[in-house]
DNA sequence: ATCGGCTCGCGCAA
DNA sequence: TGCGCGAAGCCGAT
């Protein structure tokens, strides 16, 4: 049985009689999905017909090219694995708001249920559906392990105030997924998705080129298991020097929900590395990602000034005014024309690879604060430059990594300085006594690769 | 190389 | 009401 307090009714809708749509949108996986095996146990229960289908939009947040043909791959996988368990899958495309209540209608559906994404523009969706729809709409939050408007009711000042909750939830919760059945009732149409025809219907900057990182469950499984044989064991000591392969690669799969979180927690708590590398992954992996997911949700400025600490937006406007050293424009910024060449070769990166280095976020985005007029063009290049290049943009998690490191969110206070104010400080020494930077720099610097 | 101070406010203990 | 402590740091003193 999947666990009531995953879930939350969205609509006064009532459970009708007709078959269960699961409306995919963040959890793009068939295994260890708490809102498919939700919708499969409604179905069941009913013996009624389950049917998934995902709502193509033309554009999502300010995502590329590059997002949008790793995402349909991996739908892909979808299809053929839904397909087998008897189990018919549908890309609408258009918008949702017209779409789903247009399925609705036709398959007299009796209840459809969604999973839980906190970004507002996603949130709008299912308030407007959820409205037009006569049955109910249930949401289940599959992203999180301990469901996000569960594991706290407020706006987490820091770490150390969810810490304490995510762990005295988690034994409740890191429960062993059941089985996705072959489903018993209803009969599959006959009409295979055309995904051509899904890659014209999209409308985004196709400059931003896919990158050569393999999308798909099966792909992200590969993924986890070379990060807990290889990577794992010394993720504590490695994970935050950029020129050594210490992080998981995970950030990807998770953000398309390719993997689950859940899964990923219990392969590596029965795995037997030491301790200190497993706490420091579960910390990261439970604390800090459900975090984002807490600030966004209970946040309705996430993206913007207004939404950090009352101190960090008195010492930022304070600083307003200070004379900068060097401004950039976007575009020399995106281009990773700056006088910084650590910074630049950063930048390049993102650009080649469609990921960043952990550590590299940090002050990536905290130099933009330092090189731009004022702090909420700041946020806004940083979500602009990571939500087109990065593929794990457009997701809470970033949304807070550009947060905390330009204005303060989930962080303290610190010595005043220029442009900075109270916000945490770092710079191209603290960088150097980190790590090899001239290592990092020849291999990532170069253009030569780009823009051909 | 190592250490303390910087600075804010939450949340628990008393 | 007091007090400990926090996501990755910096800087100057020793």
């Amino acid at each position: 049985m999947v666990d009531k307090r995953r879930t939350r009714s969205r609509n006064e809708g009532l459970i009708g009689e007709g078959p269960v749509v699961y409306w995919m949108q963040r959890d793009q996986r068939v295994s260890s999905n708490w809102a498919l095996l939700y919708a499969q146990e409604q179905a069941i229960a009913r013996r009624v017909p389950l049917m998934v289908v995902f709502n193509l939009v033309p554009h999502y947040g300010k995502a590329t090219l590059r997002q949008y043909d790793f995402m349909l791959k991996g739908l892909e996988e979808v299809e053929t694995k839904l397909t087998s368990l008897n189990i018919p899958f549908t890309v609408l495309v258009g918008t949702p708001e017209e779409t789903i209540p247009a399925f609705v209608k036709k398959h007299k559906v009796g209840e459809v249920v969604v999973d839980f994404n906190p970004l507002r523009f996603v949130d709008g969706w299912k308030k407007t559906v959820g409205k037009s729809l006569s049955v109910r709409l249930t949401e289940v939050d599959a992203h999180n392990i301990v469901p996000c408007f569960v594991a706290s009711d407020k706006e987490e000042f820091a770490a150390y105030t969810f810490r304490p909750k995510i762990h005295r939830a988690l034994s409740e919760y890191l429960t062993k997924f059941p089985t996705l059945k072959k489903h018993p009732y209803g009969e599959l149409g006959l009409t295979s998705i055309k995904w051509s025809k899904c890659f014209e219907s999209i409308d985004v900057d196709e400059s931003v080129a896919p990158v050569a990182f393999v999308s798909g469950e099966r792909a992200a499984q590969a993924m986890l298991k070379e990060f807990i044989k290889m990577r794992l064991t010394r993720y504590h000591l490695d994970r935050n020097d950029p020129t050594l392969s210490g992080v998981s690669g995970l950030s990807p799969y998770l953000h398309f929900g390719q993997l689950s979180a859940q899964e990923v927690a219990m392969r590596v708590r029965e795995s037997d590395a030491p301790n200190d590398a497993k706490d420091a992954f579960l910390e990261e992996l439970l604390v800090r990602r459900e975090l984002s997911d807490n600030f966004c949700f209970y946040n309705n400025a996430y993206d913007q000034l207004a939404g950090a600490h009352v101190w960090a937006q008195t010492t930022l406007t304070k600083h307003t005014k200070d004379k900068r050293e060097v401004v950039y424009t976007l575009e020399a910024l995106e281009q990773g024309e700056t006088h910084d060449d650590l910074w630049n070769a950063m930048q390049l990166q993102m650009v080649k690879e469609g990921k960043m280095h952990g550590w590299c976020r940090m002050y990536w985005a905290k130099k933009i604060l330092e090189w731009t007029p004022d702090p909420q063009s700041a946020i806004d290049h940083a979500l602009y430059l990571n939500d087109r290049y990065s593929l794990d943009g457009n997701d809470p998690n970033g949304v807070v990594g550009v947060m905390w490191s330009i204005c303060g969110v989930h962080d303290r206070a610190w010595n005043d300085r220029p442009v900075f104010g109270k916000v945490r400080y770092m710079n191209y020494s603290g960088a150097k006594r980190k790590f090899d930077i001239k290592a990092y720099i020849e291999k990532y610097g170069s253009k030569s690769t780009l823009f051909t």
